[in-house]
DNA sequence: CTACCGATTGACT
DNA sequence: GTCAATCGGTAGA
């Protein structure tokens, strides 16, 4: 059963992704990511998101340069940036400025489309647990390191598209510090839907 | 090659 | 709430 329209999966344009993190961060919330895999379409409407900058941030992976890990995190913006963390993976969206290197973290999407899949590739994963949290979100879209330096929208396979531009509002997104992060902890970079039942983190972090 | 780390998760108290 | 398994990536010998 089909709950996304054709139409609203229209791939955003690369100018969407060619400003600063925290814009993008928030921005992304309500948007849906779209995975078309050949067994089948997975649609989620992200719902929490984390910025990484490119200037001060300690926690951001690229601050101690290029490596083959990050590497395109220097590409251009509009690309995927997945890696691994603890023997999972995770997914992120490259904003601007190029060269220089920062990211936004998908952390919880709510499952539109395509949950048997989603289920499928979860196992036994509790329904409410199928994509809340990056590494989770990644085991449901089948998004690994095959996909790091993709284009999003280029050729139908992981993009982000606009969705219903006035499911949220404004009003209705949260912050607080990052999740699991170990350096500079106490900047709030880590935006949410307000209520939403399927943003991860502690309780007091999802009001 | 080995040693260590981590933007996590799932199981458990 | 606590805790340990997990393994790709990095750094260093």
């Amino acid at each position: 059963m089909t709950v996304v329209k054709n139409h609203q999966l229209t791939p955003l344009p690369v100018s969407f992704y060619d400003r600063d993190a925290v814009r993008v961060a928030q921005e992304l919330l309500g948007k849906l990511l779209v995975r078309q895999s050949p067994g089948g379409r997975t649609v989620g409407r992200i719902v929490e998101t984390e910025a990484y900058l490119a200037q001060g941030d300690p926690a951001c992976h690229a601050t101690r340069g290029m490596t083959r890990k990050n590497a395109s995190m220097f590409g251009p913006p509009g690309r995927a940036y997945v890696y691994a963390i603890h023997a999972r993976w995770c997914f992120n969206v490259v904003v601007q400025p190029r060269q220089v290197a920062s990211a936004v973290l998908i952390r919880a999407v709510e499952p539109l489309d395509g949950v048997p899949l989603m289920q499928q590739r979860r196992g036994p994963a509790k329904p409410a647990d199928l994509t809340r949290g990056p590494a989770r979100l990644c085991e449901a879209f089948d998004i690994d390191r095959r996909l790091d330096g993709w284009q999003l929208g280029a050729g139908r396979r992981l993009w982000i598209a606009e969705g219903h531009p006035t499911w949220l509002s404004p009003n209705h997104i949260g912050c607080s510090p990052r999740i699991g992060v170990t350096s500079a902890a106490e900047r709030h970079l880590r935006f949410y839907v307000r209520g939403n039942p399927h943003v991860s983190g502690p309780k007091r972090w999802r009001l």
